[in-house]
DNA sequence: TGCCTTCGTGTTTCGAATACACTATCCTCG
DNA sequence: CGAGGATAGTGTATTCGAAACACGAAGGCA
């Protein structure tokens, strides 16, 4: 489970017996796959009605020394501000940058989860995800640059957001912490002319649209700055 | 399974108790998934040395009425040089265009496959997975034609590849069946400058290179036109 | 030798991606 | 209440890749 907080994404874990896993659980025989996830995560997270997606089957002999494990890997997405602060759960959140020593072969799984996390923010609206219901292009655009790691023309992000018709401005704006008080937009699941492809049929328990590429704009000077705390519109 | 036969896709099925589905097999307790993946094959397609990537594992509690089974499904290219004529195995041919009917949720897994293909034949190398070691740049552009689904235009085609340096010239040519004879080409699995991204790190069982995308060049008129068969340099 | 078939090649046009800098608005503090 | 600090918001020129488009070359065969 993926989420932003500060200015990084970061990953939730369960420690267990002083080690450090991923949240995992047990398939009954009369639930799907994802419902098992969904599990895995209420405790852990102290929420689960999350973003969802099934990312990888791992199969391998030997990934447990002790027995032999096939683990259907599922990666999620949820808004900072859905858990914010771990107040419900036992998890603990940890930046993707600075992982601690992780159990078996979880780590891979991270590191794949991430490359899907990444691809998947170029093609698809997988990103909302990450946001609460209204927030500001500065938010969003900051989402794609902690995620892709790279910092994005500002102009050049707003048109083209603009231009795919994925955002709508609602009547309200952000109580500014300080500087200008900003729009607040609100996603809005176009079935658009700039729409491409179908959704992927399968993969994808809650659909993100498929977009036009957000292009990685990429800029020369200028700072990432962290994401905004959850809200205060007025 | 996927090849190319004739001037279409085609899929490997099995006929089982009067009914079509696709090849399958258990996972035994102590080989990798995807072992059984292959071994599945081998009987069926008579070939089981194979590009194969795995595509989604399907546990939907109702897909089979009658016990819960957790299906961790592959899919695979082969040239039809590799498999030409059924001539081993048992399993049969279909043009994925008119398939016949499947059982329990096999043709979903067939079109979720297609969908697959679709997509990274557009940003990966697997395309060449579908064509034996030598190569005309016609059989080429046919693959890609026959999965898209539309006409792309010789010239923009060209170019393309070539500016991708993911191809090279042998000092061969496809003795003509009819009309000029054609040059015959080799895949090169390049590291070259034009290839972007990393190789997907754990999807995929044998690497396709990850390449600039090859654009949906859409060409107005013209004819979609067989692949040649086998081959026959001199 | 003429005809049929496939191979192989360049240029122009169009649109999207990129690069780039200044004004507007609000808050705070002196 | 004015100045300074911070963030929001906006337009244009350039570059690059995608797309459109037609004809001569080489071989086989009747």
């Amino acid at each position: 489970m993926f989420t932003i907080r500060d200015e990084a994404l970061h990953v939730l874990l369960a420690a267990s017996l002083g080690n450090w896993t991923l949240p995992t659980d047990l398939v009954r025989n009369d639930e799907p796959l994802d419902f098992a996830a969904r599990r895995a995560l209420t405790g852990v997270a102290g929420a689960s009605d999350v973003w969802l997606e099934q990312l990888f089957t791992f199969g391998d002999v030997a990934r447990d020394p002790h027995t032999r494990t096939v683990s259907v890997a599922y990666y999620a997405l949820v808004s900072a501000a859905v858990v914010h602060d771990g107040a419900n759960g036992r998890g603990q959140w940890w930046p993707v940058a600075s992982l601690p020593l992780l159990v078996l072969d979880h780590r891979r799984i991270i590191d794949y989860a991430l490359t899907r996390l990444r691809n998947k923010l170029s093609y698809t609206t997988v990103g909302f995800q990450l946001l609460p219901q209204r927030f500001t292009l500065s938010d969003l655009q900051r989402v794609y640059e902690v995620i892709l790691g790279r910092e994005l023309d500002k102009r050049n992000f707003r048109r083209k957001v603009e231009l795919l018709g994925i955002v709508k401005p609602t009547r309200e704006q952000r109580a500014s912490i300080t500087g200008r008080p900003a729009q607040l937009y609100r996603f809005v699941a176009t079935e658009a002319p700039e729409a491409i492809g179908a959704p992927d049929p399968i993969t994808t328990v809650q659909h993100p649209v498929q977009i036009a590429r957000i292009s990685p704009v990429i800029r020369r000077r200028g700072r990432v700055i962290p994401i905004a705390p959850i809200e205060g519109a007025r």
